[in-house]
DNA sequence: GCGCCGGTTTACTGCTTCTTCACGACGGCT
DNA sequence: AGCCGTCGTGAAGAAGCAGTAAACCGGCGC
């Protein structure tokens, strides 16, 4: 009774796949089906960019029709839910023209990501 | 002998699958058939989310209708049973679009998640 | 037969979620 | 500098889902 099923594990967050449940340093974080969608599709993509067009195909289950925000409406909304939970960190990373990218990285601090 | 059978046991709450029997602070809470069978349901995995669908089917031992709101109503009946128990405790909680999940937490007490 | 009890179904209400829109910031290009 | 495409963000309306109360139904004891 204890099989788990798919659990992803990005940095501090547990995403349970096949459960809808994501938990974040111990504490329950609630999405709404749409959340939990696009967190899953990203996580099973770790630190790799995600087209838009690939996103939406798999959360919404279908092409990505021109104009649609969806995806970025949802990945703010993810975002702030994530930082609610886990304020040191940050997830989601924009690659503009491309997609984005989910990936565990302190916030404030500096990364060391080009800079230098 | 001590054996007691199966006994589940989640913060206050202390459920004798077997017995049919619950207990909230020493105090006995008296649920129907429905409601025990919902509550030995969820308290089978604890901190997790259980669809409606596997609810329906091991309580009710069918598949989940489309429609039936049977659920729903127990949920409730038995949320009103555990407050009246233990007033300062939440134990059922909705995932909107998942199913439910059990596990005790302070009412009133903001915990840090995400969800709005 | 009548009332009680638990289970089931229905109806109404309210909240959550989803979608779309609007405006603004940012960066690239001319 | 000005224009344009992309993305961030807040808000409004619509749709879907869940909370809740009450009606309805069948078994049981008086």
């Amino acid at each position: 009774m204890t099989s788990e099923g798919e659990v992803l594990r990005v940095g501090e967050l547990e995403i349970r796949a096949d459960d809808g449940l994501v938990v974040a340093g111990g504490h329950t974080v609630t999405l709404s089906v749409r959340e939990f969608g696009l967190l899953v599709a990203l996580a099973r993509r770790p630190s790799r960019i995600v087209r838009r067009a690939d996103l939406f195909q798999l959360v919404w289950g279908g092409p990505l029709r021109e104009g649609d925000r969806s995806i970025d409406v949802y990945v703010h909304k993810l975002r702030v839910k994530l930082e609610t939970a886990l304020p040191e960190w940050r997830f989601i990373h924009t690659h503009v023209g491309f997609g984005y990218r989910l990936e565990p990285e302190l916030s404030g601090t500096a990364p060391a990501d080009g800079a230098g």
